[in-house]
DNA sequence: AATATTTTTTAGACTTATCTAAATATTGAT
DNA sequence: ATCAATATTTAGATAAGTCTAAAAAATATT
């Protein structure tokens, strides 16, 4: 039996390692649950046991398979459960991470095998992150990042770097969606800022943080 | 903040207070949760801090006017929930409570009333458990249980008393459902069994104990 | 290489929820 | 009304998860 805390451990350590290739520090996983260092370090004795992760102190934290496998199916129940909210239920899509994150930890294969199924097996969750299957194996997709379509270039919106709340209710406003198409139609090189048009909505800037923290497809021979 | 336990534990007097009209002893909420009594008595006294309740000891333990709120709206998270579980995932009956269970403990109300306008609303669970509204209010239906139904009377199946497995199995294999026609054709003194005749499906014979266990809306001038 | 800074771990304490065993109240039977 | 049986509470312990303050290790600086 895994507990809610000790997955929501083995997502932190999976979260850093993604990025930090291989090992998650004490402070990295500290910071990223809202706790202090010591509770890590004591939550990190004790869960070794269970070898979801390899544990050295001063070493930081490196999952193992299971932690990895663990950690997947986490993520997957998290993306289904954010997609069923917003298609769904119609939240909007800065809404959706707290509940998920609750509804994440309900324990029953059945239910998200079921879930899956009703939603009809989606591969993206609503800010673009693939969802990964039954068998844990995730559908990649080739995409840039606003910052590097070039002036005159298209493409179409497919996803968000992050997912914290402002950032995407400013999307929203401006009407900046999964599915929008974008053309760059200026840059300013001073600011790394670029002018925008938005099909069927118009123009606006947009800073260089937020062009890094928008993914798109970039359309070929436009 | 409330927490799952504690909602458990406000869940278990409702339960029992239901039934045995005002008070529910130590050793009952024991039993219902699955614990020692010496643990229901650690819970009562520090919980009563919350005024769900009002305890005093030896004397048993009744819900206050907060307590009955906190419970209305956890019955109406899991009979919403079981709801959905059945209607949208095809889940059976007998399979809804455990998972029932965990997703009532989700902290969302806005989750909850979408949940409700995307399932239209019901008025029942899967079992025809009235399902109480945002304000509280259950829908009350007149109804009897299959044993009063006279020889010759007809009944429509509205709910079923027990929600154990096995019973809610034993159904379905008899195609006994929500919504089956029923009629008494024969009533043996002796052990107070009935045989009946499932519209569609044909005759059985059922013990008094089951009959007693199915809930009929009586077919009036039948 | 020695010192300062940062990171991590240890020590000790607290909270929630649980347990068993023992003590005390209440209830029921004669 | 007393004694036995049952129900409830207390006492003391345990486990999970957290905290702050202090100690130890690792890293960075000069």
């Amino acid at each position: 039996m895994v507990t809610s805390t000790e997955e929501d451990y083995i997502k932190a350590i999976f979260k850093i390692t993604e990025r930090n290739q291989g090992t998650a520090s004490t402070n990295s996983i500290a910071e990223h649950l809202s706790t202090s260092a010591a509770s890590v370090t004591d939550m990190l004795k004790r869960l070794s046991e269970k070898e979801y992760f390899n544990y050295q102190k001063y070493k930081g934290v490196s999952l193992t398979n299971k932690g990895l496998d663990l950690a997947t199916q986490l993520i997957r129940k998290h993306r289904l459960w954010e997609y069923f909210l917003v298609e769904k239920l119609s939240f909007t899509w800065d809404e959706v991470h707290e509940i998920a994150e609750q509804l994440e930890h309900v324990k029953s294969d059945k239910l998200i095998e079921k879930l899956d199924a009703y939603l009809d097996y989606p591969k993206y969750d609503p800010h673009g992150d693939p969802i990964p299957n039954a068998e844990g194996k995730f559908t990649i997709r080739t995409q840039v990042s606003l910052f590097n379509l070039g002036l005159g270039e298209e493409g179409i919106v497919v996803g968000v770097k992050e997912h914290d709340k402002p950032f995407l209710q400013y999307l929203d406003k401006l009407k900046i969606k999964i599915g929008s198409k974008l053309k760059v139609i200026n840059q300013l090189d001073f600011d790394h800022s670029k002018e925008v048009l938005i099909e069927e909505e118009g123009k606006t800037v947009l800073s260089h943080k937020v062009c890094s923290n928008i993914y798109v497809k970039k359309k070929m021979f436009s």
